[in-house]
DNA sequence: AATCTTGACGAAACCGGTTTCGGTTGTCAA
DNA sequence: TTGACAACCGAAACCGGTTTCGTCAAGATT
């Protein structure tokens, strides 16, 4: 009777190894069905020795779950989503290995695993993670990369979803989030360049719907409040999230009447355009003016001078994620998951003491922008 | 009678959002459920006034058949996986973005996922690809970065689980694959140096046990032929994988007697520590001696002088092995995908007309060693 | 000795789909 | 009229697990 089972219907297509299903371990075992599964899942009310019984006989047959079919009475698929949105500027590429490494290796020590999906716009982000939910591919979501009012946090929420949040956003009722504190970073920018002697520092910031991009710029503030320092309107630019927004923001912070003699940037992206922007203007940097940024791309490694920057732990933060997804998913009240840690300094040589006045600074660069105003005429 | 089936449990747990199933759409259309299955599958027993009509009410109801409840009998999950090994020095990382999202795009088109998964070495990738299949998380693999032998390849063989390289190896008997040459852009690097004036054309590649690196130095090889020059094996480094090695490497044949005016690199990564290695042996990368480097990697657009270099479309190359191994899970003869493309030269500064003869590269790096060694002592 | 527990397991329903099989209609030719 | 044959749909089995419920024997209680 057993043996009709072995008679699968042979298909066309490429012969896949057999599986060994709860079937085939109950009819080697002579137990039914139910009870080996109940053993594989320690229901109290199986004996000890059948529990062990079964427990080896599944190991020497190589039994596994098959997950989805786990799922269908469960409702757990074992696997979390991860949408990122590639579009336009967003800095966090470099490090999406190391960051998928942690997530990965996390979900993986409980075999769960990783679905990704990618997203052209906001927009389809929202529609990315419905098909997600409505297909039940994943029991809940990683979201990188918050905007202050999250479209992706309303559509969770609404849909009762479990997610955890990289980054914060305006409201965190109902939210697990870790993140990592920019901006007590820009704050540490701004001490390290006062103690150095500027007084005026400037910030280039990202765009202010991007959650991160509110709090590093907030970290500007407090540091300059700490330092004793009083806010100069003119000396802050937001929205600058690529190399090209960068280079224009520091064209314009430079070419002012009182221009500052330090930039904080928060993104490394930008910090690399302003270097570039000081280059062009005659100014060196880390001498002339100083540069910090944040994020630790590898490129800062390698412009010259090699860029100060703040550097975040990828695969730290992944693996925190995992962690806390599992959690929540698991049915622990996502308000106790917030965790915040500390980007770390990396002093590289785009920074350093004060040597020019913002005077001797819009000198220097009226005297370039003639030089070359005058060759192009 | 319909009405029992509202009264679910109701958990403890967050509230999802109750699932239309394909019962509640049965019940909706006074069907039977196998009609609206079959109607959404669009059997041919089915009429097509009741097809429309099945059609109709899964939209306003916003039916999605579960993918996992499918796979239980169809045997599909619907999800492709790609096991990321991140040991060591990889070129890819980069790129992983671009390559998730070519994926992805490609998959969402037919409602596939991709689950993706890392690996911190070559037994534990081939164990993470048997997990993916013992618990049926996926229906086949995309293998990125083959080895010339790749353990991989006979793990899925064995299982009869389909698979597309992103790459190619030794045997690929019963193997679907795509690539970019790499061979034939390090010929047309080779071809391009010695249009330049020079002959004297050395070679960095990469662990020999990638595939590509083979490859890469046979275009290298075929290049030399094509130009009539003569091997000269003192002019050939290989397992230059990091930006370290590539210095060493270039630190090495640039000591040599005669040392070559040219520099072919398999890798952007190594091509990065030539040119550091040039610079610091007194010699103008660009002008006194050129390199050339593969792969297209950000950073070599920031070094200076920027690098000439290949650049691949790995967005496009996502998309293609996407595209195949969902031809290949339904059944479509996998050695019938053999697909090949070209990178595309970015032709920078860092090569150019040969303006120096090995006898004077030589001597410049002689008076440079003279230099700093007195300076050591 | 009769009853009550309790432990340990089997039987069967169930999850949400797919697929097979058979039955009911209506049509058309014989 | 009858029989053959499509066309169309319902009923039920099935996929591989999980979970509920009932049963039965052994030991404990009275």
């Amino acid at each position: 009777m057993n043996e009709s089972r072995k008679n699968k219907v042979v298909s066309m297509k490429p012969v896949r190894a057999a599986k060994v299903t709860i079937q085939d371990l109950s009819d080697y075992l002579n137990l039914s069905k139910g009870t080996v599964s109940r053993a594989l899942n320690k229901y109290p009310d199986i004996a000890a020795s059948t529990q062990l019984r079964v427990a080896n006989a599944a190991k020497k047959l190589g039994y596994r779950p098959s997950s989805y079919a786990q799922a269908i009475r469960t409702g757990l698929v074992k696997s979390v989503g991860l949408v990122l949105n590639v579009a336009g500027e967003n800095a966090h590429r470099p490090f999406l290995a190391d960051f998928l490494n942690g997530i990965s290796q996390r979900l993986g020590e409980d075999d769960w695993t990783l679905v990704v999906a990618t997203a052209q716009s906001d927009e389809h982000s929202v529609e990315v993670h419905s098909r997600l939910i409505a297909e039940q591919k994943v029991d809940g979501f990683i979201l990188p990369r918050t905007k202050v009012n999250d479209p992706r946090v309303e559509l969770l929420r609404s849909k009762g979803m479990p997610f955890v949040l990289y980054g914060r956003v305006a409201d965190t009722t109902n939210c697990a989030w870790f993140d990592v504190s920019g901006e007590h970073a820009m704050e540490q920018a701004v001490d390290r360049l006062h103690r150095f002697g500027h007084n005026r520092i400037a910030f280039v910031g990202g765009h202010v719907d991007n959650n991160f991009a509110l709090l590093r710029r907030d970290g500007y503030l407090i540091g300059l409040a700490k330092a004793g320092v009083e806010i100069d309107d003119s000396l802050i630019v937001e929205g600058a999230m690529s190399v090209e927004k960068g280079f224009r923001a520091a064209t314009k912070l430079l070419s002012l009447p009182n221009p500052p003699t330090a930039i904080v940037c928060a993104l490394d992206r930008a910090a690399l355009g302003v270097c570039r922007a000081a280059m062009s203007l005659g100014l060196f940097v880390g001498r002339d003016v100083s540069v910090i940024g944040y994020d630790g791309i590898p490129e800062g490694a390698y412009v010259s001078p090699p860029l100060t920057t703040f550097s975040v732990d990828s695969e730290e933060a992944g693996t925190r994620l995992a962690d806390i997804i599992l959690q929540v998913v698991r049915g622990a009240d996502a308000e106790s998951f917030r965790e915040l840690v500390d980007a770390h300094l990396i002093e590289r040589q785009s920074d350093g003491p004060m040597t020019k006045s913002p005077k001797e600074i819009s000198a220097l660069v009226a005297e370039t922008l003639q030089l070359s105003h005058g060759r192009k005429e």
